[in-house]
Parts: C-alpha cells; structure tokens; sequence
DNA sequence: CGTCAGGTCTCTA
DNA sequence: TAGAGACCTGAC
C-alpha cells in the first residue's frame, strides 16, 4: 500500500485515503481509549502517545504527531499496510455482507497492544461499552503513567502489568471494574511473572494460542478471540459477541445455534477473512439494532 | 424497583 | 457435558 503523505508542524496528512473512516474504526466495539471531540474527530492514547484522527474529504489528518511516530507506531496501528479494497471485495461476495460493508466500509482492524487489550476484554465481560470505558480511564489515571495534557484534558498510559500485580482486589473493584476485579489481578501476576508470555502468542496457531488465553480466569471463547483479533494478528478469529450472534442467527444459521457451531460456521464461510467479517456484521447489527428486541 | 448489558464461572443432573 | 443461575455496576 502506497500513500501520499504530507508533513506539516505536529501533524501528518494521508491524502486520498480510501478505506479509513473514523467513526467505523473507533465504534465498531475493538477499542475503549478513543473519544469522538466536538469538532467530529477522535483522540485516543496508545502505545504512550495521545493522538487526534481527523477526516477532511478525502484525506486523513493524524494531530499531535510527527513522521517518525507515525512510522514507527501508527502506520502498523492502523494496519495501513493492508489493502482493505481487496478485503471488501471478497467478503462482498456474500449478500449480507455485501450489505454490511456498506454500513462499515471504513473500517479497520487495529493492532493494539495485547497487555491492554487481555485487560480490556477480560473487563468487557458482561459490561457496557461505557462503563468498560470509564474503568480502564480510572485505571489508566490512577495506575498508568502520565503522559500529557492535550486540549485541556490529561492522558495516562494504561498501567504495565507489574504495577496493576502489587494492588488489592479492592483497589482494582474501586475503578469500577466489579467482579472482574479478581480476575484482573490474576492476570497481571501471570503476566509480569512471565507464566504466559502473551507477547509471544501470536506466533502460535490460532487453536493454540486461544488454548493458552483461556488459561486465564475471566477469558473465554468470545475474550479470547477478541484479544487474539485486535491485538494479534488473528485475522481468522471470530468473537461471538450477543450482536454476532442475533446476526448470524438472523442471516445465517438457525435461532438456538450453539456458539460453537456458529463458530465452525464462520470458520468455514470466510476463513482467514473471518475477523473482517465479524466487525462488519457487528457494526451492521449495532447500527440496525437487529435483534434488539427479541429474547434471548 | 426490576431489567439488562461486548460473557464466564460454578454448580447440578 | 450441557444447561441454568449468579455476578459488580449503573442507566433506564
């Protein structure tokens, strides 16, 4: 993939961008650290930097940034380098999702860092995306590093996982992370004594390194696809989350599916692309509320 | 006040 | 080995 990028004080434009709009990319449910600002852009803090992503017509504006960042993190963090045309085309293929894309056709997979987003999903788990927001910010302010002021409001890093392994189950519960708290702390002692090195799973299947996920108390099928989709490189996993399943079984599969088989079944329609259809038809299914309604 | 939300764990038959 | 029930929390 080639852009044409242009340098400016503070800000890198991508001129002509197909395939990247904001709003898909930071509302379709992979990230919890990005906030829509009054003018229509978004900032978010990753990998110790703040960030603003602006669309104007065509062209992208990243803020608060220079080119050697943009090199060395943001260009692999929006997983530019993927040709995202190709991508829709296949998967279009398929009538709904054909449908779909054209709801969500700026999204992007982003490649986050694994440590934040085992904690993050482990915290997803029956939650709501705003209170899954509000716990990782309590987190991050009170356990991570500050890093800057940027229009009037402070960033944290998200806290490292041997300062997070030191705190009590009620100190990690008073962030407003409830039951979950247990399991927060569980893993961060996996993971700075090095038991699992999560930074290495990606270099497994995806079978086995999703075998070594639910290793961790609190991380299931639906967490640990999440984690290995937005954070590994895991293009094939497929999350089941409650509005995957209400659109599979709208479209697809019979009502009452087992997860597993709505597993296998994506699995097999759309194989390595199956994460890319995951986020399509869950934006899809947010946006139209499908199933919104109807017990479960 | 119940209900319920980006699931997972625990207990039971 | 599958299925029901519990679970922090806060918004409706």
């Amino acid at each position: 993939m080639e852009y044409n990028i242009i340098e400016n004080k503070d800000t890198i434009t991508v001129k002509n961008i197909k395939d990247f709009i904001p709003k898909h990319i930071f509302e379709c449910g992979q990230c919890f650290r990005w906030d829509k600002q009054k003018d229509g852009s978004y900032t978010g803090v990753a990998f110790n930097r703040v960030i603003n992503v602006k669309k104007e017509g065509d062209d992208i504006i990243f803020s608060n940034t220079n080119k050697r960042d943009f090199d060395d993190i943001w260009f692999n963090y929006f997983d530019l380098g993927r040709n995202y045309r190709e991508i829709k085309q296949e998967l279009a293929k398929d009538d709904i999702l054909n449908k779909a894309i054209k709801h969500g056709q700026g999204i992007r997979i982003l490649n986050q860092d694994p440590w934040e987003i085992l904690i993050s999903f482990i915290i997803s788990a029956n939650n709501r995306i705003p209170m899954i927001k509000k716990s990782i910010k309590i987190l991050s302010k009170r356990y991570g590093e500050y890093i800057e002021e940027y229009k009037g409001e402070k960033y944290y890093s998200f806290p490292l996982s041997n300062v997070l392994d030191d705190l009590s189950i009620e100190e990690i519960t008073n962030c407003g992370t409830g039951f979950r708290a247990k399991y927060i702390l569980n893993a961060s002692k996996i993971v700075s004594s090095n038991q699992i090195d999560i930074y290495k799973l990606k270099n497994l299947s995806t079978p086995d390194a999703r075998n070594q996920l639910m290793l961790f108390a609190g991380i299931g099928p639906k967490v640990s696809d999440c984690i290995m989709l937005f954070s590994m490189n895991k293009s094939d996993a497929f999350p089941i989350d409650i509005w995957v399943k209400r659109v599979m079984e709208y479209f697809y599969v019979d009502e009452g599916t087992k997860l597993m088989d709505i597993q296998k079944y994506a699995q097999e329609k759309f194989g390595n692309l199956a994460g890319f259809a995951q986020q399509y038809l869950f934006y899809y299914a947010r946006e139209l509320g499908i199933g919104r309604n109807k017990k479960r």
